[in-house]
DNA sequence: TTCCAGGTGGACA
DNA sequence: TGTCCACATGGA
């Protein structure tokens, strides 16, 4: 299998803090796991190649990097915003994925006040401890656990005891809602508020996760997460409501921007 | 050893 | 409605 996906750079989807579980293989070859499927990508110049995919699904690739999405006019008219200019050269590349919704949900619900890496560390051993081995061009590698699977293990263990902490319950109770039929179905129909609160009703999900998976999961571009990094941006700059005002229903993917930048831009002394 | 990390729930005013 | 604080644990 062979999807080409232009102007897109892998590093910086991997570096810019939105999924978890992508590897780096070697220095031009990536492997990236959704869910229950996985893919093996390779970096020509400025574009990528999927050249393995445990899908035979060249639609489902194409919607996980946000293909039909103009990325190339976004950061157009940010270069041309002078508050985001230098944000959007820094970032150009990043696409802003369609993860898999309850890997997304339960990666963000383990989130909180965990560093980046340990909610890789710990995403990663609940794969390993309670998800399925598979194999893709002779790379191992473990599925994201169900829900259905998370939630028998609760109730027989009371804690995965892969060092989520006080999350295992948090974790649980979004089981819980995974057994509700179609429940990820009808988010995806409402409308963003509307979509935000039947998030929320799930303990241990509040403002962030919701808006987390809500941007990652079901392309609610709107969606404008708000961590300790936004948080810090917001207060040093008093422009911030004009880009609010200019770009509004695409903030959510400015936000990915301006987050890859405060994360990965070693001049910190430049005010952003 | 100490501090901080892609937050949230619950108590209280 | 807004503010404050406890919460488990890994990583630097």
């Amino acid at each position: 299998m062979d999807i080409l996906l232009k102007n897109v750079d892998m590093q910086k989807i991997m570096d810019s803090g939105q999924c978890f579980r992508i590897k780096k293989l070697d220095s031009d070859k990536y492997f990236v796991p959704s869910g229950e499927e996985a893919c093996i990508c390779v970096q020509q110049d400025k574009d990528v190649k999927v050249v393995a995919s445990s899908i035979n699904s060249e639609e489902y690739w194409k919607h996980y990097f946000d293909d039909s999405y103009n990325y190339k006019y976004l950061e157009e008219r940010m270069s041309n915003c002078m508050f985001l200019a230098d944000i959007s050269t820094f970032g150009k590349g990043i696409r802003r994925l369609n993860q898999d919704p309850w890997e997304c949900l339960v990666s963000y619900i383990i989130s909180q006040r965990k560093s980046v890496k340990a909610i890789s560390t710990a995403v990663e051993k609940l794969c390993e401890m309670y998800g399925k081995m598979s194999c893709i061009q002779g790379i191992t590698w473990y599925t994201f656990p169900t829900a259905e699977k998370l939630k028998n293990i609760y109730e027989i263990k009371g804690s995965y005891e892969a060092s989520l902490g006080y999350r295992d319950s948090y974790v649980y109770s979004a089981s819980l809602f995974l057994q509700e039929e179609d429940f990820f179905e009808n988010i995806s129909m409402l409308p963003y508020y509307e979509a935000k609160k039947e998030l929320k009703r799930i303990h241990g999900v509040g403002d962030k996760v919701a808006d987390c998976v809500l941007l990652y999961s079901f392309g609610f571009n709107q969606a404008f997460p708000v961590d300790v990094w936004i948080s810090r941006y917001i207060s040093n700059n008093d422009y911030f409501e004009d880009v609010n005002n200019l770009f509004k229903s695409e903030m959510g993917i400015v936000q990915l921007y301006i987050y890859y930048y405060m994360r990965n831009h070693k001049d910190e002394d430049e005010e952003v």
